[in-house]
This record gives structure tokens, sequence and C-alpha cells, in this order.
DNA sequence: GGCAAGGCTGTGAGCGCTAACATACAGTCT
DNA sequence: AGACTGTATGTTAGCGCTCACAGCCTTGCC
């Protein structure tokens, strides 16, 4: 009776014993393997279902040495961005049958990166995704020692790693030329954080649209991405009489913004022209909609994803790649021509 | 010359080589085993470091059978409240060491919640949180065996599980009664999609508040908590003339009613007041700012982590514990006295 | 009839770690 | 001195699985 009271989970042997085979011919079963008689593989999964068995992964991942399980190394996930990208991320691992473990960090610095990828290492993780929007986090990853494949997104060029983003030039760029193209002089600019690659980089696509266009380039303000930080930047903007046409980095700001203006008594887009960038699920409602620049996280997921497998299946280091996702002007209401 | 080809990761075995001990010492070092002397200790340390030793967790995990991991199944975590919560529980489970594995439904089914919590249990989580805002999800977990300790959040009662839980009910009378003691007649509402607990909670509380008041309580619309159900609910609204109070039952769809207001000239809060749910990020610099109740995601993350926690800690299954995490109003300008 | 080829199944070893026990040596007590 | 404590170490046996190989049976072919 003791096998009643013990309530240990069967394992294979017990499977295969009440199936009247090896454990081999269970773990076979269990694997596809071709070299299985239908009869005994029924036989097998009668048992399996009977007992109620599962399949330790643990054990398997110490034999096999790889877990099917990913890491993501992130950066505030609350935010619209990086929430995105995970969850794009972790679709699309989960649709290559693989599993995603998650460290989301409260602040980039080295160690908290460094801990992170030695935990997920220490995990047994195949490979790891670190979505690396700042400096900081990118740098980091030249200190730590990398035992398995790693792609960065949103990293910008990192010692010879895998890297997907999105072309936030390009998106600044078309942003900012709308702009001029609905005849404003020149395009005031909110940025982000400018130790976000992201902001960054839609700074120098602004400055890059106004310098080719001979336009006065003024002088950016910066916010920390909230919409609050938005909101002074307007209050300062609202004060200035030669302002037709701002471009804000991200939507949250925007709003931001928006409200400064509506505050001041500033009419948008009448008075003053806004663009914003990520087209989160809220701009197009707010009044007046907004014109953005919309970024497919989806695609950033399921680039890094593959472009990750990719690097897991080359037994050798593969060549490191470079994969670019282009953004996508949404015109809606924001932007018009300067009166 | 072997050893320099071999270009598999050291284990504990070449630790204990180097150090001049055994590897059951290093384990000792590793563990903080308080009977080894600290001149043994350096050594095994400095060779763990000459090496670049990294424990392998998947066999400490065989062996211990516990792998510090707690599985999370969560639903779209683009949303605000979901990815809230999933930040706070990662954020709580790290702080108690723990590391998170979570899968993101795209829908809530059943056989998805089953996949999912199958497959953590296979991984060898500690534990699994799974926030189950659907009545789908809570009536999935019926039908899947649970081998370890599970709590719900924002599950409702379900079959004698653990669950932490915003009252929906108290936030959604607040928010009626504020706009009830402003002296409007009575409130409308426009409901989340009935099939999440969440959206069934804040119904009752608003038709509660009314009932306690002896109002009139008119037909709730209905969304899916997106921004646009919310302005094609505040289409709708706008068109009635004794509508002067609206409760929303989440920002986001607030803003879309807010946009149909706007755009159909009903001006708020002059004409008609409104009341969201959340307290996202942007409902501060909406025009005007959204009075709105909030939710404490962070105090939800933390306590389904620690009731989660207490109930790995006692072997035998533990009582199972019903926290109710109390929703703040929030004040702003969308809601004042009719005129 | 013999023998190779192949399908199906079983056996043994070992992945890297920890738990339990065994051992060695100090110091303490009678 | 001998027995006894306690500390510091080593030894052995698994955890539950897969891999490599060995074995057996069938089948086909000369």
């Amino acid at each position: 009776m003791a096998s009643i009271s013990e309530r240990r989970p069967p394992v294979m042997a017990d499977v295969a014993k009440l199936a009247g085979v090896s454990h081999q011919t269970v773990s076979r079963v269990l694997n596809d393997h071709p070299n299985v008689r239908s009869e005994t593989r029924t036989r097998v999964l009668e048992a399996i279902d009977r007992l109620g068995y599962r399949r330790n992964m643990v054990a398997r991942a110490l034999v096999t040495r790889h877990s099917r399980t990913l890491g993501v190394v992130s950066f505030d996930t609350t935010l619209y961005g990086p929430a995105s990208t995970v969850y794009g991320i972790e679709q699309a691992a989960r649709a290559a049958g693989y599993f995603v473990s998650i460290v989301s960090l409260k602040s980039i610095d080295k160690p908290g990166v460094r801990d992170a990828i030695n935990y997920l290492t220490e995990q047994g993780v195949d490979g790891i995704v670190v979505v690396a929007p700042q400096r900081t986090a990118v740098r980091a990853l030249d200190d730590v020692r990398l035992d398995r494949p790693v792609v960065a997104v949103e990293g910008g060029q990192a010692r010879g790693l895998s890297v997907v983003a999105v072309d936030q030039v390009a998106g600044a760029r078309m942003a900012t030329e709308h702009l001029l193209e609905l005849g404003h002089e020149t395009v005031w600019h909110v940025s982000g954080p400018l130790d976000w690659l992201e902001a960054e980089g839609r700074v120098q696509g602004w400055r890059q649209a106004l310098l080719d266009a001979g336009r006065a380039v003024p002088e950016p303000l910066t916010g920390d991405w909230s919409p609050r930080s938005g909101y002074e930047a307007g209050k300062s903007l609202a004060g200035m009489k030669d302002v037709t046409a701002v471009f804000v980095a991200n939507d949250q700001m925007a709003l931001g913004v928006l409200r400064a203006f509506t505050e001041a008594g500033v009419r948008v887009p009448e008075q003053v022209s806004l663009v914003g960038f990520d087209d989160i699920p809220e701009s197009e409602f707010f009044s007046p909609p907004l014109t953005t620049v919309r970024q497919d996280f989806d695609a950033v997921g399921r680039s890094s994803i593959a472009v990750l497998l990719r690097q897991i299946d080359s037994e050798e280091r593969a060549e490191h790649e470079h994969v670019v996702v282009p953004p996508r002007f949404v015109r809606r209401a924001s932007a018009m021509a300067p009166r």
C-alpha cells in the first residue's frame, strides 16, 4: 500500500511499468521517434493518460542541454513601447515552440543588466533578447560574458551583436517632412531623454530633414517620455510666438503638449500643428486625433526571435544580423497647413 | 591539450579540482553552508572566479525539486491593466528571489489556459499566478489539474483558490456616489465586456450606488475597453438629452467618450460630467483632466506574490486567502455639478 | 538455407548537482 | 587516557531524463 500513500508524481519508469515496456520506449513515444510500433505507442499513451504523467522538462533540459526557454531582459514594461515589444517577442517565441522568462528592470544600469543576463544564463535559457533602448544598456552588454546567443532590440550598434530596431531616423524624417510639406517654415522638437537611442535617432532624423530643406534648426526641448514632461515642454512652447509646428518624440508627451496648448488657448492644429510618434491606441481619440508615426512592435518581436533562433540553430556563431523595421506615417488631424 | 579545445563550460568538479577540494565543498560554498573554513571558502571563490564558473541551476532544480521560478499566465499584456499587474508581480517576485516565466495569452479560452498551466508545470515552476480577469479564465481553472500552488489575480471566487483582487464594486461606488453628490439626478454607465469580472464588478457597484440613492438605473452601454468602443458609446450618449453624468468603466474608453462628445459639441464637464477608472498615466492630461478611480497594481502584484510564496512555503495546502486591494478615488476636472 | 538489412525494443551510463552519510581531526569533559 | 562533542571535509547515491549501443525479431534476397 506504500504506493498509495506515496504522493510523488509519476515518472517515466512508472509509465513504462504500467505499459509493460522500457522507459526508453516511453521516451521514444514522447519524442515522436519513428521506430515505435503503433500498438506499443497507444499502450504507452494510455498509461501516460491513466497516470496523469507529465514529463519532467528539468531533467530533460539537464541532458539535452537546452531548455526551449528564451530569456528577455527589458526595461519598465509598463511603458507602451516596451510592453508591446515584449508581447510581440513572447508571441513569436511561443509560436516557435519556445517559452519566455522575463526580467524587467526598474532602471537600466550595468549591474542590473549584468545580473539579469547572468541569472538567465544560469537558468539555462537557450538565448536572450535584450530590449536595450538606452545607451547604458548597450554599453552594459560589453561588460557581460555572453555564453549564448543574444540579440539586442532597439539597441543600436553593439559590439558585433545582432540588432533589431525600428528605423527611428526615417520615422522622424517622415514626421518632419510632412510638417514642412504642409508649408511650415520650420519644426520644433520635443525629444525623449537623450540617453535613449530612440530619442537620439528621432532628434537626428528631425534635424536632418530640417537641414536638407535648408531650414533653421530650433533648440529641441527634452522630456522623459511622460505626459507630464510633454506638458511642461508644451507650456514653454505655448509662450513662443513663432512656433507653428512641433514634432513630439512620443504620443504620450504629445498629449501633454496638447493639454498645455489647450490650457494656454493655443488651438491645434489651427495655430500649431503637432505630430507624435508610436501610435498608441489612444492617439486616434485625442482632440484632435493625433498625426503620428507608427512603430510595428509585432514585427520587431517576430524579427528578434527569428534572428535569435537562427543564431541558436547554427552551431558556429552565425553572422551578426541587422534588421531594420520601417515605421509607417499615420496622417490624422493634428497637423495642417499654417494660416 | 584536449582541455583547451574542449569548450564545455566548467562544472563544479573543475572548480573543485582547481581549488583542491571536493565538489561537495564547492557546493557548500555556493549555498552558504556555515561549516566551511573561511580560507577554504576564499580558495573556492577564487577558483570559481578564475574559471568563470556558473552554477547549473537546471541540475540543481532536478535534485532540489524547486526552481525558484514562478509562472505567470496573463492575457494581452499590451493593455495597461494587465501590463502593470504583471510588472508588479515580476518586481515582487524578484525581490523575493524568484524569477518569472510568462505566458501571455492572445485570447483566454480553456485550452489556452490549460496548455499554459501544463507547460509551466512541466517547466517545474514552484507556483503560478493566473491573471484571470475573465469569467472563462476562472472556469478554465476548474478543468486543470493543479499540482502546485496557484493564485488567481482579479479572479473572483474560483474553486477554493487564493484570490487577490481590487475591490471593483467599491471603486465603481465611489465614482457613482461622487457624481450623485455633485447633484446629478442619475449616472449613465459605459461598461467593459461583461464576461470580464472587473466589468461586472463595476456595473454592480454603479447599480448599487444608484439603487441605494433611490435613483433610476439607466440601461448601461457596453464597450470592449478600447478607446474606439468608448467613442461609439459616446456617440450614442451624445444624442440623448437627459444625460448629465457618465461613469465609464476604464480611462481608455473614457477618452473615446470624451472625443465623441467633443465632436458632437457636448462640453465636458459643463454639460456632461465624466468619471473613468484605472488612472492611466495619460488621464491627467486629457482635456479636461479625467476624474477617475485608481487601481494600485503594484499592491496587487505584491500581494499575489506574498500569498503565493506563503502557499509554497507551507508544506500542507494552506488556507486559501482572499486579499482585497482598495481602489482610490482621484478627483480631477471632468466632473462638476450640473448647471 | 543462410545471411544481410532493417525495424523495434531494452540496457547501461551519465548530464551536474545536492542530500545523507562517513570520516578526520580538533577541543572538551570526566 | 578515553569517550564525547562539534567542525570541516570527502564519498556515495541518486534526481528523471536522453544518448549510445546492444540485442532480438522479422523480412527479403541470392
